[in-house]
DNA sequence: TAGATTTGTCACATAGTTGTTACATTAAAT
DNA sequence: ATTTAATGTAACAACTATGTGACAAATCTA
């Protein structure tokens, strides 16, 4: 089980030979990144769908679903400008590689590689692509919420929230730390129904402490009396 | 139903003349592709049908249905796409030729042919084919779509829905967990029709899960309550 | 044209969410 | 230590969102 408290990006590798897959996982680790690995390429697809991921290592030669697949998939998902995808390519596998960049690919490694070379481009590519990302993502600590997913996690833990919970949530994120009054949370959350007492924010605050506690025992919002909520770890 | 896990692709061979058939035969499955035969055009059009065929060679001289006929319904049926049709004429028959390929044939071959030349030919249609395909496949999980042949597959289950909740299933698909509002799939499904309540959102995600349900009893459209709904496998 | 299929809306049942209140608890001020 | 105001939270009724069968209108198909 990978930490997950590194902030370098999510890396999938799509690689069906045992000896691969383990240079390039063990080199990645310990560059900072986290490790998604795929045998075949439906394998990837599915991880590739089911996570955040920032960029993808792509042998082109694989068992059942074949690279070029994958690649076109994944440049056709919508979440595409978000991940950059590099392919490895046999020397003299010149009609795939073309293929490949027609589809979408962002860049390609001819086996055999350096791996200095392979962790630059992967470098290179992790910053493409980050600023990209922020829109649907935000982060604080180790909460993480996807916005176009309407999914929050704490270490990788789901946690369930309803609607407005989930909007409180998010406005805390994009300020942390800075405390909101909550006349501020009323206009900013509940726009439409004005007419609302101060004191219901008191009890969607405690909802969302709820469903965070289901998961993680340290309160990450705190109450700063006499003005309002903030987003903090408190040490 | 018999469709073996060979790569090269389906070929079904529509001829009525037993050593040609055999040459044929013999040629493509020494070449590692999988052969289905035809004496007929009936013959040769229920298997088409009942079979994912990558290519036809098609005979034009046949008994009962003609070749011409086998072509037309062929390129009518809504997997024309897909499949190549190649047609053998006879030295002389250029009138069939020309009304061949206006019907929508893709390539001919007139006899006596060299083995070798239909075997390059073969590569080329199948080679053509296989890459638009891969074009129109979108897959999450044990679903299979293919948008041309507007057939939905779950664990090889064919579904069966209606062209609105085809569309629906798509939109999703290409997004796997990506949640939408009910506005946004109006928008992008009833393109024209502007004027429909959100509310037929529902009825239309509902009889989408009436349609999987009869296949696959796990529910893979995701209800998220005040947004709206996403594909996802719960867990 | 007849028949089948598809479509949009409605009505009703059900299930989840919200705002308020009342009481408990806490922190600060005296 | 006592008082006071602010905050936490369980409970509950009202509200809102969703699932779904029924049905008539529209559309397609043979």
């Amino acid at each position: 089980m990978p930490r997950t408290t590194s902030n370098k990006g999510l890396v999938l590798i799509v690689e069906d030979e045992p000896s691969q897959m383990e240079l390039l996982s063990f080199n990645l680790t310990a560059e900072g990144y986290n490790v998604l690995r795929a045998e075949d390429g439906e394998e990837g697809l599915l991880l590739f769908q089911e996570n955040n991921v920032d960029l993808v290592l792509l042998d082109w030669m694989l068992p059942n679903t074949s690279g070029l697949e994958v690649c076109r998939q994944i440049k056709r998902s919508k979440r595409a400008t978000d991940c950059h995808v590099i392919m490895l390519t046999a020397r003299g596998e010149e009609d795939d590689r073309i293929r490949g960049l027609d589809i979408g690919a962002d860049d390609y490694i001819v086996k055999p590689y350096s791996i200095k070379e392979l962790l630059a481009r992967v470098r290179s590519g992790i910053r493409i692509r980050s600023a990209a990302k922020v829109d649907d993502m935000l982060t604080y600590g180790t909460i993480k919420m996807e916005i176009n997913r309407r999914s929050v996690t704490i270490k990788n833990s789901v946690i369930s929230m309803g609607p407005l919970e989930f909007k409180l949530l998010q406005v805390l994120l994009e300020s942390p730390k800075r405390v909101f009054s909550r006349t501020q949370l009323l206009e900013r959350i509940w726009t439409d129904n004005l007419d609302v007492e101060t004191r219901t924010v008191d009890v969607h605050i405690g909802r969302l402490r709820k469903a965070i506690r289901a998961v993680n025992n340290e309160d990450l919002v705190k109450t700063v009396r006499g003005f309002g909520y903030s987003l903090d770890n408190i040490s």
